[in-house]
DNA sequence: GTCTATAGTCGGATAGAC
DNA sequence: GTCTATCCGACTATAGAC
């Protein structure tokens, strides 16, 4: 792969893919044409096909792009190793949640993002395999590491897999259906006031779900 | 509105919403076609026409019917009264995620209803003002309140509110990344003694949020 | 109310000039 | 690598026979 991140092909490349990006999670693959992306970008239309071949293949593009990018912001999550105490485990979980929800809820390019992968994640195809793997499964792992440290489960058992599952989910329900949370909350946006409040009832949420599951 | 529910129109009307309902939630109402929808209704392509005005007109159609028949499902548990005691109000709640996650989860009608409902919810429109209007302002309140009565904490307060939210999202994450869910997990279907494994751990979920957020 | 034929629109892909 | 012109296919919507 030739650098040229300046200017030429990689730059409307790029462009095509952000562009790409943004239409798609907002509006959908299908609904989303060829045309509007390549306006979008400020790129010909004949580009895409250049640059990949057609519009699958600038979707699959779109998904590398954002586990990429996604994979970067997060990796010094990842990085640490396990603790062996069951509070320490519980204060890196609760970290790990309120970063997630941060990222999810707060940041613009998350919320982009966000809004590419969880159309992909709804039905079933090989750009949700690409993510999982890249992306979901590790991540899902770890905190079931955590999780299992902090209860004295088994991290990979049926249960803390379900559970590490309900912790995101309730993070990602805020993304998904931020159009009804906002009416039901009375609020315009989520801003800082908000996610801070929001963080606040994650984090209590942490905890009420280990001392729930904890052992014995 | 006449009734002739055996016979004619009102059945191929029928026809069409159900076949169409199914195939946006799976599909996504950009991607799929009049024309699939007539083939999978056995009708005609013109009776969309006829019936609904177009394919706009299809899609309200499809969310009315949805709102009115999970009304009609979850009309039993919004009926009973808000009970005084805290263990009263969280065996009402644990029982009412139960029910939900019953309902979401395995039930292959609401599979079919969730799925159509998904799409509509990530973004904004008129279909999901109608459906919150109808079916999740509603239902939200009055979990708000059962949490209420079991922490002790203002119902109609943010965090109460954002507690229920996070109740319902873990269960409705379940629903929304099904595929990522089952790989994870390593099961093919979520059937009955899945259903059951994921019941418990809400159960569980239920009760440890209450706890933690519980006032004193 | 049902069905067919057709008009009109739009989208993706291609070929080829620059 | 970029851009234009163009083709082909698929779609929605409409009009009208039955």
């Amino acid at each position: 792969m030739e650098k040229q991140t300046r200017t030429g092909g990689e730059a409307t490349r790029l462009a095509l893919i952000e562009a790409a990006i943004r239409l798609f999670g907002s509006q959908g693959y299908d609904a989303v044409s060829t045309r509007q992306i390549a306006d979008a970008a400020e790129a010909n239309i004949g580009s895409i096909a250049y640059h990949f071949g057609g519009k699958p293949g600038l979707r699959l593009a779109c998904a590398e792009y954002v586990a990429n990018r996604i994979a970067t912001l997060a990796a010094p999550a990842a990085v640490s190793s396990l603790p062996a105490e069951p509070d320490a485990a519980t204060a890196m979980l609760e970290a790990a949640i309120e970063r997630f929800a941060r990222f999810l809820v707060s940041s613009r390019d998350a919320g982009t993002y966000a809004a590419f992968l969880l159309r992909e994640i709804i039905q079933p195809g090989e750009v949700v395999d690409y993510i999982y793997d890249t992306l979901i499964g590790r991540a899902h792992k770890r905190l079931c590491a955590l999780f299992g440290v902090a209860t004295g489960l088994v991290p990979e058992s049926p249960q803390v897999k379900a559970a590490v599952f309900s912790l995101l989910g309730q993070v990602l329900y805020f993304r998904v259906a931020r159009p009804v949370v906002l009416k039901r909350m009375d609020w315009d946006d989520i801003g800082e006031t908000e996610t801070d409040q929001l963080v606040n009832v994650f984090r209590t949420n942490v905890r009420g779900l280990i001392a729930a599951h904890r052992k014995g």
